[in-house]
DNA sequence: GCGGGTTACTTTAGGCTTAATCTATTCAGG
DNA sequence: CCTGAATAGATTAAGCCTAAAGTAACCCGC
């Protein structure tokens, strides 16, 4: 029995598992999953490759770099969507690497005032230059007019998660 | 001074962040991504209270009940894309619940031929009706022609993606 | 002021995930 | 048969992430 081979050989993923009967809405979560994980993981890679850093280090220094005056642990937490555990952790290395500093928040001595440091801004600058260009890379084969579909429907899907969440 | 307070104050994510500059191939990407993890946050936290396990837990299962014969260890981390580290892991912990079961791999002794057992299928059978729908009801506010516009043009861009990446 | 509830952050325990390394087995030549 | 390369799986160390609990500071109403 020969094996049918096609050209490409679709490698399996978790759609693969996907069958007729399933929802419509299944599938579309399978595959939205599925799109997500594959360019995670080349961003995940190449950053480890290039700059021995990792994802969560490189969007939180994301964030702090769009909002110069700083943000507070628990505005992070919001952005990145992680827990404030986690923030404390991640600001933790990032400080002692001397990327990102605590500064007092005059306004509540609860909080900090984190922001990054001229070395992490230089440091965040060069990463965001090449990580736009993998990105950029890995979407090249989209149209201008499959870019905007995609975005606008992607935008549409957010908001009604968001709102059957409530 | 009042609160502007918009009857749906947007929170902060990822995207928030994203500005006009910035390549529409990033915007894209940014977006994906803050509408997986919406989605899949939602989604363990219901495994979590609901079934008292995981999402690799629950996805792992999910593929051996799409497969009945069983699945090899590799075939497994091929289909949910994680090294083999992590499936030896939780093939364990699920092992010793006695919900899946490593059975012998006659042509490859160096291989385990990884099955559901009665337990482990019936219990996945249970988890999956209610998955399937808290996935539709998260996405019920599509219409009809906007899911099948966004499911194909995710196919668009896992196709793209995984050519680009060779 | 002061008490109670809330909020910002930290800490802890535990699960997920990876890359790297190790062991046992298979396979392909000679 | 061997021997060496490749493969399947297991193990380890380290980082990410969460939920839950703890600490300190804020804020509101009296």
């Amino acid at each position: 029995m020969e094996q049918p081979a096609p050209r490409a050989a679709p490698s399996p993923d978790r759609e693969t598992a996907a069958r007729d009967g399933d929802h419509h809405a299944l599938r579309l979560w399978l595959r939205l999953f599925t799109c997500t994980q594959l360019i995670e993981r080349r961003v995940r890679a190449r950053l480890r490759e290039r700059f021995d850093t990792t994802l969560p280090r490189f969007d939180l220094m994301s964030q702090l770099f769009r909002y110069p005056a700083g943000l507070r642990m628990k505005e992070l937490s919001r952005h990145l969507m992680v827990t404030g555990g986690n923030v404390t952790g991640i600001v933790d290395q990032l400080e002692r690497e001397g990327l990102v500093e605590r500064a007092d928040e005059p306004a509540d001595r609860r909080a900090w005032r984190v922001r990054l440091t001229r070395a992490g801004r230089r440091g965040f600058a060069e990463m965001a230059r090449e990580h736009e260009v993998w990105i950029a890379g890995l979407l090249a084969g989209l149209t201008r007019r499959e870019h905007a579909e995609a975005y606008r429907l992607l935008g549409r899907v957010k908001r009604v998660t968001l709102e059957a969440g409530s």
